[in-house]
DNA sequence: CCCTGATTCGC
DNA sequence: GCGAATCAGG
């Protein structure tokens, strides 16, 4: 199978919206999981929470004597010595501490911040956090604005049916990329309602996506899972 | 062992 | 560019 705009499309959602590799290879099927990490990596994503992230150590030489038996070969002390730069200090990882969004803010053709906010009950919103709460500059703190949806979410049920679906091809950075249904099934399709400046998804979903972090005991059990969680087939 | 993502490197 | 092999942490 060939990596189609499609494929990576959806690769790249599902990257984003936190499936793992092997969940995004069963997705697209005829690649293994090795290779949607490969091309992930390929297409400029990576990083997400992996096992092995944390520990930073030179280790280069190390694949040599695998496949291709019959050439390089291993020469067993090749690459010992000075062959590898293996330096890889990492600035800071993803600084993610900033309070607002780093929203990647590539709007193009679009100015920057002085937009009119069209949402006339809302002053002035700098972004939504975790929980669906509004932040909003230093001097306008006001406590009237609703902290948490009390709503509750619904599965995925945009409106009538998936006649205004929202398709892949439909996806910009103005509408909310969360994924309704699977992807390859007829219905597959995305929330679409307008995104929170900053992030990839509408209110509700952002809610779903980013949760505040309680203490250790006041977790939820149930952690959203975009997709659907584990497909079983 | 299972899982995960990261990396390398022959193709 | 692709992805199997391999590594390494949980």
């Amino acid at each position: 199978m060939s990596w189609t705009d499609e494929r990576i499309a959806t690769l790249k959602k599902m990257w984003e919206g936190g499936s793992t590799a092997s969940q995004i290879a069963e997705e697209l099927g005829g690649v293994s999981r090795n290779a949607v990490i490969g091309k992930a990596h390929r297409l400029g994503l990576k990083s997400r929470p992996s096992p092995v992230k944390a520990n930073e150590k030179k280790k280069a030489a190390k694949k040599a004597a695998s496949k291709t038996s019959a050439n390089t070969k291993k020469a067993s002390a090749a690459k010992a010595p000075a062959a590898k730069p293996a330096s890889r200090p990492a600035p800071s990882p993803a600084a993610s501490t900033s309070t607002k969004a780093d929203a990647p803010a590539k709007n193009d053709g679009s100015p920057s911040q002085p937009v009119p906010n069209p949402t006339p009950e809302l002053p002035k919103i700098v972004s939504v956090g975790p929980g669906g709460f509004l932040r909003q500059g230093p001097g306008d703190q006001q406590p009237p604005i609703p902290p948490a949806p009390p709503r509750r979410l619904v599965p995925a049920k945009p409106s009538p049916e998936i006649a205004d679906k929202t398709s892949l091809l439909d996806l910009s950075d103005k509408v909310c990329r969360w994924p309704m249904g699977h992807p390859g099934e007829p219905d597959f399709h995305f929330c679409g309602e307008a995104v929170n400046p900053g992030f990839p998804y509408c209110v509700e979903h952002c809610g779903r996506a980013y949760q505040a972090q309680l203490p250790r005991g006041a977790r939820r059990p149930p952690p959203p899972l975009p997709f659907g969680g584990p497909r079983v087939r």
